[in-house]
DNA sequence: GGGGTCAGTCCGGATTCTGGACGCACGGTA
DNA sequence: TACCGTGCGTCCAGAATCCGGACTGACCCC
């Protein structure tokens, strides 16, 4: 027989079964922007308006996005980040930065984003404990031993 | 006239193209863990086999995995990370994340991270320049000012 | 020979995505 | 009044994808 199916119960899948797929997170993007209406999401993703609007119905189920009124007659909404949906920022620059190294042409990132600091903003993933960036290698699963 | 679109130039949306949907992200978390054959990503992710089999190729076209031969008679291939694959732990470890903290049951994260440093991984974002935990409302765009 | 493993392929039906047209409630202009 | 433009969708039909389950083909072991 063969070996049984043991789908991982982890919180990456969970994860991207709210958000991963494209147009949900360039929804998100345009949100962090300060893009909130529909149309200009419409504009600036590309995404059809049908699924931008599952999207955005799913993503406000999720509780990542908040849909607001700003006008009555007629209604009009806007969306907004909620708590979960701007903690999505750190996977949105991971991925930028991704992108950046590894797909940008010869122009260069088409995004370049600045630190409060007052240098480039270049992410990195680090350990809360010790700071460091974080390496696969240096990384080890714990106490639940499986495969 | 409507106005016209005009989809965001963006490194976030690149990257989408290659890696975002949910089984190529998972198929790369499995080579993360250690499992590199096809029938043990099939086990653990819960793919379709066709769609396994698609996302496969395409990762491996983007240079995100290498097909290796570990076997000829019969033929046997396992797949590895490249650079850019192992580039994407920052993703991962993002939306490990978040998934942790706006998904998990009361059980709380079904998998736990430990970094070399002794405690427990939790992966933040940082600035490379200046260390600090990267917050939207610090963060500006740059240069090519448009909405 | 019988059973098991591995890495896929094949299939047909179900679901989803997509682009374009359309709807409707306004607001502004003339 | 008539007409145009904008904002936020819905409706539609065809195309593309996804899905699960069965199947294949090359081995190995007993």
């Amino acid at each position: 027989m063969a070996a049984p199916a043991e789908p991982r119960v982890c919180s990456v899948a969970r994860a991207l079964d709210v958000v991963g797929e494209k147009w949900a997170l360039l929804a998100v993007r345009e949100v962090f922007l300060g893009n909130r209406r529909f149309d200009e999401m419409i504009r600036r993703t590309g995404a059809p308006r049908d699924t931008l609007t599952a999207r955005l119905r799913t993503l406000v189920d999720a509780g990542i996005l908040q849909r607001h009124r700003y006008s009555d007659h007629p209604q009009r909404f806007e969306y907004h980040l909620t708590t979960a949906g701007r903690d999505l920022y750190p996977v949105i620059l991971t991925l930028l930065r991704w992108g950046d190294e590894h797909l940008a042409g010869l122009e260069g990132p088409p995004l370049v984003l600045e630190h409060n600091c007052g240098h480039r903003l270049i992410p990195e993933v680090t350990c809360q404990a010790c700071g460091e960036v974080v390496d696969p290698a240096e990384t080890a699963r714990r106490s639940p031993t499986s495969t």
